[in-house]
DNA sequence: AGTGAAAAACAATGGCG
DNA sequence: CGCCATTGTTTTTCACT
């Protein structure tokens, strides 16, 4: 399942994560590839996981999503099935963008984004405070984006 | 530059940030609409800017990106021409994901991904911590990422 | 606002150098 | 890996409701 990767695939992928509209022929002018080796090496790539989807992105407030928060959460008990169920949750909700557990004193960060600060009071009053796992929960909202393009560093 | 979007219209945001490698006559049969009106209505979500760009979503880890952190930062001295060389350094940054200014007693929040913790290490004692406007950093690991995807929540 | 069919563009494959 | 030709899909436009 793993693939040697030349300068080509790599030129490629930052390609592709860039736009991914573009058609073999236009990445081909891009990376300097005939459009036919670039479908198969696209293939390639898909086949082996390095690609893993495509996918639209969206404008958030052209969607009336306005709020976006980190919220660290740390847990009090630490039992494994109070633990479980909050990960299940976490996972679940559509308004959780990112959730990792972090080195440090907070031992989950979301990234959370919704319409209104009234949906995040919600959320974090009605649906995180309620778990038994959570012990604390502090938010802070981003006032400003600067960059938000989720766009990994290709060498 | 605003637009009415009706039911279809969120079916289909929602459809295509999910996969956007979807056909228009498979949108079509997701959504109930001919491939036609698919076509029609995808133009003018692009258009409009709500659709922004289409994106392949790659593998980190197939990619040796093996870390990703939070990075909060502090800034001393508010002097408006400081913040303004720190903001436009994080933005060119490759390895800075996002970038957002909080409410709260950090003014910055970086997410940052690296191949391990040496180039981490090298971000933050060689290009932020050197820069003037930067007062204090502290750094959080990932050490499990339970989603990443960055969907947005559509009704 | 929608369908369906035609035309144009594109992707994917195979063969050859 | 480039180039070319072929085939099948897909997108886009058009006529119509």
């Amino acid at each position: 399942m793993t693939i040697a990767l030349d300068g080509f695939d790599v030129k490629l992928l930052a390609a592709l994560q860039n736009n991914a509209a573009l058609t073999n022929a236009e990445l081909g002018d891009v990376i300097g590839l005939s459009a036919s080796q670039v479908s198969r090496r696209r293939q390639k790539l898909e086949e082996a996981g390095i690609i893993r989807r495509y996918r639209a992105a969206l404008d958030p407030e052209a969607l009336g999503l306005m709020v976006t928060a980190y919220v660290g959460v740390t847990l009090g008990a630490h039992s494994r099935e109070n633990a479980r169920k909050f990960r299940n949750m976490v996972t679940a909700m559509p308004e959780v963008q990112e959730a990792h557990t972090l080195t440090g004193d907070v031992d989950y960060m979301l990234k959370i984004v919704v319409p209104d600060l009234k949906a995040l009071s919600h959320i974090i009053n009605d649906e995180l405070l309620p778990q038994e796992a959570v012990h604390h929960v502090r938010s802070s909202i981003a006032m400003e984006t600067l960059k938000d393009d989720n766009l990994l560093p290709l060498k």
